[in-house]
DNA sequence: TATGAATGAGTCTTCATTCAT
DNA sequence: AATGAATGAAGACTCATTCAT
């Protein structure tokens, strides 16, 4: 019976998220097998937290093609990124405590490029005239990361209904908390 | 030579907050002593981070002592408790990830206290009419400490300059991106 | 191939009964294993000496089921007794100085069972007129394993043929030294 | 304010006899110093076990001296052996399970001074007709130590009153179980 | 002299990884 | 292909001992 590599990486993401040093043998029996065989399909630990990473920047990625950011205004494409990126909150959380640890090119690549596109989205809005310039898009993408993985946490507490996650992000993040007559 | 606690509570943020998993080992020579007297002064590596979380605390509820939060309008206070916080922002940073592992009944009621200020004030916003209803105190409450992570790692990677922190953070969480006529 | 647990619990006890304080290291080298092995197969130092205590137990039962407590006269019970016990003496007198250590119920129902057979025995003879009743079964428990452990130390000494072990042990105890008319 | 060099002894045999390993620390603690005070009076571990021992010894010579086991029949001269030496069984007990340890020749000629002494107690005994002779002094020596030690334990665990305890060593060792006419 | 503080050394324990079936 | 078993390596912890006051 072939292992289900998703499947371990999906436990593999819960556990971690939780504790970030959770022993492969708890993860490997999360997912239902040895720790020995865990190790035939992920070489070792930092393998496995690669391949973590490399599936969460593939679903990122997904879901920001999804998105359309190039399309219509700014701020409409910010809300369905949000919107599309809020089910791989949890991974993203993880991820970005992380990923300060790799030196693999590839996979900082991955980042990168993640970086970049959103980036380029804060940037275009700013271009645009719709999004103040006082705020760099390379915080602005830090910032959106922050609230990404802060909701992932919020929810996960309790805090913030998953339902209300998508909205409570992407009005945050483009109106701020002030009350204003446009809105 | 009494060791000095401070010192080694400051080492042990800096070095555990770049890595979690940091070996007491590094710990203590880091802040010049020996394995067995960090044992001394601190029971065990739970023990250490524990401290790390009151220290945190404590310096976190200064810092908002220091921001006079009841004092003025609610945005106003709130940008003094942005400024106040962000030498802090990064032990935070790391407490937050970490402290989902405890059952201190004492540490977990000083987080409460300080989420419950830091709520206290979002509503009181919110009530003055300053703040937009729409998204609850709860929720402001994660996201100020999604913000802080975010800009202290960004600070740390270089993305963002620290005296721009203050600004960056304050001005996003309470105006957003958008560009509006009033700002 | 499988480790030998019998042999480890062998080894383990010769070395512990010379030294209560070997080091896991040496008894796993002596049981030819690596220490983490030694660690797979008994959680920790306590639990190998609870499984010395088992099986130092069983071994005990054993040699009392072949000793037939119950057939014949007391002082012939007695005497098979001592000869069947004597090869488990030494790891015997070993738990004796540790076993005032564990709260485990279940050893302790072990070792209660032993002195309850044991105490049995004597006050059989007792009652059937063999022995002397101002000596009390408790007693004469206690003085049997205290004269088990002495006839160990002293084999192990060399001050005392393994050969004659039985009739030294089992000649004391019944007779005690004085010479008399009938023996 | 002189350390009492008694005192510490006194406490250092109590809590080694029940657990052989205690630290120095909670033996510093029991005799009200501290662990470095304990230290300036013995040099280490073992010089504080060898202490113990010479002072375990003295005691017992002392217990010989005062039975004057040179007068009268052996049998009574054993009786007022036992008696004598009973208020010293625990330390006895202690250091008989330990004394397989050291090197030091004084200790060691100490001990076998003692024995030499019980020993020729027991061979008189033999050689004036009393005492059995199937059983070798060197054997009966040891029994003597092994009862003390069951009996000082037999006490301490309750099963025995300490008021009983002169007769109940004393008699088994020289009359033993066995109901006889004579007795 | 007595002690709190500091430390080196030794032991225990866990974990990731390899191996044999 | 999957696993139970074994292990090396690394970290945590304790203790006896030394040092400075």
């Amino acid at each position: 019976m072939a292992v289900d590599r998703e499947r371990v990486l999906k436990e593999a993401a819960a556990l971690l998220t939780r504790r970030a040093s959770t022993p492969l043998d708890e993860i490997a029996r999360a997912a239902g097998i040895s720790r020995a065989t865990l190790h035939r399909h992920f070489a070792g630990r930092d393998a496995l937290i690669r391949a973590l990473e490399e599936h969460g920047i593939a679903q990122f990625v997904q879901a920001m093609d999804a998105a359309r950011l190039e399309e219509g205004d700014a701020a409409g494409a910010l809300r369905r990124l949000v919107a599309e990126a809020e089910p791989v909150a949890a991974v993203l959380a993880f991820l970005f405590t992380e990923n300060q640890l790799f030196e693999d090119g590839e996979i900082n690549a991955g980042w990168a490029e993640l970086d970049a596109r959103i980036a380029a989205l804060f940037r275009r809005g700013q271009e645009e005239g719709d999004f103040r310039i006082d705020l760099s898009a390379a915080w602005l993408t830090e910032a959106f990361y922050g609230l990404i993985g802060a909701g992932a946490y919020a929810v996960h507490e309790g805090r913030v209904a998953r339902n209300d996650l998508t909205h409570s992000i992407a009005e945050l993040l483009l109106g701020g908390i002030r009350r204003s007559m446009e809105k």
